[in-house]
DNA sequence: CGTTGCCTTGACGTCGGGGTCAAGGAATAC
DNA sequence: GTATTCCTTGACCCCGACGTCAAGGCAACG
């Protein structure tokens, strides 16, 4: 199959693979004309690609996945390196979701208080005895 | 002050400074030398932005906050834009923080069955009756 | 007078993941 | 022959928030 077929059975552009082999994620060969010449391997290669892309994951850190099915293997996590990147990516997210959380609350906070002060003025007053 | 003086004591660079400037996000007026000039009240703007960067506010998104400062206005959440700006970016927390904890998951057991594949082989076999 | 240090504007670089031309070659149909 | 469609490489464009020069002006110190 060429670029364009493996493209459109990928959900991705041709700009997209040709983007992906520059940085050397998508191995290719050329038929005579200099074509670009796919397999149903490098469909599963993209494929891999994208679903981590979807999960957040950058290019370079899809590359131990696909190195790992290029080297055979039945999956792209079926190799060490990539469960490390897996392990990694778990510790991120916890943070991040960790900063995120603490930020929303912070944010609600100074909306809360912030329209207090629209309706009620500026000077925080007990409500007792008024 | 001139534009070193703030930008020690806001804790930004210089550049950022003009930077600020060229988005319209922050008023400059010039000595008769070219320099710029400041006052405390810029501080406070600079700080208002900073603060909300830290948030993870755009820059755009400062806008409502510098402008209802820049009005005279005690705080830059004193104004019903910011208000909106404030609820807008909980709204998308939300979403953000939903969309992780989901990806968290989804990796987290991509991880265990990846590594339960890697050391019980690939079939998935029972215990009983081992 | 020179040096140092802060100031000015302008312009290009960065990062990621591609989008969007432009100019031309190749295969196929008619 | 020519029209169409796919393919090739190369090159510039995008976003956001600045970093990093470059070339030169201004102030103060000695």
């Amino acid at each position: 199959m060429r670029i364009g077929e493996l493209a459109e059975r990928a959900g991705v552009s041709t700009r997209t693979l040709r983007y992906y082999e520059s940085r050397g994620l998508l191995p290719t060969r050329r038929a005579g004309n200099g074509y670009r010449v796919y397999g149903d391997d490098d469909l599963r290669l993209v494929e891999q690609i994208r679903t981590l892309q979807d999960f957040g994951f950058g290019l370079e850190e899809t590359r131990p996945f696909v190195e790992c099915l290029r080297a055979g293997h039945p999956a792209g996590d079926s190799c060490p390196a990539s469960l490390d990147v897996y392990r990694r990516k778990l510790a991120e997210l916890d943070v991040l979701i960790g900063e995120l959380r603490s930020v929303r609350e912070q944010v609600g906070a100074q909306l809360v208080r912030a329209e207090a002060e629209l309706r009620g003025g500026p000077e925080p007053r007990c409500e007792l005895g008024g």
